[in-house]
RNA sequence: GGUCGGAUGGCCGAGAGGCGAGGCAAGGGACUGCAAAUCCCUCUACACGGGUUCAAAUCCCGUUCCGACCUCCA
């Protein structure tokens, strides 16, 4: 059996994943649902399912745990607003009702994608008496400490392979270089971190704990969920680029002084996307949902293959233009597919397999279906059948029978009075008919069987 | 200042020592009453300067430029 191998930040290096036995573990840092996802948080959401999918093919079975950040994580700064709490005072309601509402829309636009759900979606605000006892355990064996306050540190120091995902080095996060460093005075160690932070002025999202009134930090949250879930080991670890560091530097911190062990194999790593060429950003005014895409006309699952036509590594530039492209060049397969006949067996293409196993090569993949789709030796059941394999993984809905919206009587009596017109030659009318429909989103085309029409997205 | 990635045709982007991916756009042709759709063809590129090699977009050294992260972020 062919094995499945991607990039693993921490060793720098394509590594394979050998489980045997039992699913393969994954976790991925989820949504904090203060605000819509955007299709730059969908990229790396996308990536997860491409994990599961392509090891799925393989037949290995699979454990996916995303957490739902539900609980404002601006524990490192009192001065900046927590943005839970400053989204819910905006929309004037308990900040509990913003959070369900973001997360409802986060599975909405998931299902756009098809993107499969995973096994669960634990809530921080959920968690909090696992996170408690993550804590107590990291002050008992000496990895945190407690201010006077009732905030929990983590001791940076404490750990000494500290930097290894992200390259920072203790040092060199020193105050004084390009970032501005602020510190309330509770900290013993310039690098250290809140694993929990005194309530302080604040009412709303506030829990008891052995050290007073407060709230998590936001990396305790993964490492509680992560270690409980998915039964202290997680084979993959997937989140964006930027999560690298601090995240997950300081959740491997966190886990591993818990478990006594490397707790994660493999960190993988989604890159940004931007759009129109700069990185998507409320201030950049180039922030695109789902819904935008739906809008303008394009199917959602053209952003999935236009996302799966970049690798994953690299940062990429979304634009309408490869998202149109994306979307016609989704109905065009799908109308080749219906073309090819109706078998529901799933072939098998060595090609399509050996480029999402060798870490996850998508666009390789995507080149080869264009190949089937024009290879002359294929018959079209053969064609259907690999597209069929293929769209496991892809999950284009390429079986999908485009569903036409039916016409008005207004616009079928348009239809029939230009056949007449063209039947008599009369071009002019036949054109000016023609223009007509063209308006109304119709395109009408005449082939030597007769016209016929579709909708023009 | 530290860390991690990049630079490929009009645009987006694969490729990682020899065979010039693919897509989009554009132009030409076939088809058509004219179109549309489709099909065929065309446009032939690897930041710069050295080096290694029979052979470099690919490896090595140097330079320039760009992006990301450095305590909110997918």
């Amino acid at each position: 059996m062919s094995i499945f191998s991607i990039y693993n930040t921490q060793s720098r290096d394509l590594q394979t994943v050998n489980v045997t036995g039992r699913p393969v573990h994954i976790y991925c840092c989820g949504p904090t649902v203060y605000r819509d996802a955007h299709v730059g948080n969908l990229r790396t959401f996308l990536l997860a399912d491409l994990i599961s999918r392509t090891l799925k093919l393989s037949g290995l079975d699979v454990l996916l745990i995303q957490n739902i950040t539900d609980v404002g994580h601006m524990s490192e700064d009192f001065e900046s607003e927590d943005k839970m709490l400053s989204q819910a005072k905006l929309e004037k309601v308990d900040p509990f009702e913003i959070a369900r509402k973001y997360e409802e829309k986060f599975h909405t636009d998931l299902a756009r994608l098809n993107i499969a759900p995973a096994k669960s979606y634990p809530r921080a605000s959920e968690t909090i008496p696992g996170m408690l006892s993550s804590i107590q355990t990291l002050i008992e064996n000496g990895s945190a400490y407690v201010s006077e306050s009732g905030s929990v540190y983590f001791s940076a120091e404490s750990f000494p392979s500290y930097g290894a995902i992200s390259g920072n080095r203790l040092d060199s996060l020193k105050p004084g270089h390009r970032y501005e460093y602020s510190d309330d005075g509770e900290k013993k160690f310039h690098a250290d971190w809140a694993l929990w932070k005194s309530a302080g002025n604040r009412s709303e999202m506030v829990w008891d704990s052995p050290w007073g009134r407060g709230f998590p930090g936001w990396h305790i949250e993964c490492t509680a969920m992560s270690l409980d879930l998915l039964h202290s080991h997680v084979d993959i670890h997937v989140g964006g680029i930027d999560l690298r560091f601090p995240h997950h530097e300081n959740e491997r911190a966190q886990s591993n002084s818990i478990i006594g062990s490397e707790a994660v194999d493999l960190w993988v790593h989604g890159e940004h996307l931007l759009f129109e060429g700069r990185k998507m950003s409320k201030s950049a005014n180039n922030v695109v949902l789902v819904e935008d895409l739906i809008s303008q006309g394009l199917d959602p699952l053209s952003l999935r293959l236009a996302l799966m036509e970049n690798r994953y590594r690299s940062q990429m530039d979304l634009t309408w233009d490869s998202l149109r492209a994306a979307n016609s060049t989704l109905n065009r397969w799908r109308s080749a597919m219906a073309n090819w006949g109706s078998s529901e067996t799933i072939g098998f293409d060595s090609e399509i397999h050996s480029a999402l196993l060798a870490d996850l090569d998508t666009p390789r993949a995507l080149l080869r279906l264009r190949a089937v789709e024009k290879d002359q030796l294929l018959t079209p059941m053969q064609k259907r059948e690999i597209f069929n394999y293929a769209d496991q993984v892809f999950v284009l809905d390429l079986k999908r029978v485009v569903e036409v919206k039916p016409l008005t009587s207004e616009q079928s009596a348009l239809l029939e009075s230009r056949a007449t017109a063209r039947a008599n030659k009369n071009w002019g009318e036949s054109d000016r008919i023609r223009d007509l429909l063209a308006r109304d989103g119709i395109v009408v085309s005449d082939n030597p069987e007769g016209q016929s029409w579709a909708w023009s997205n």
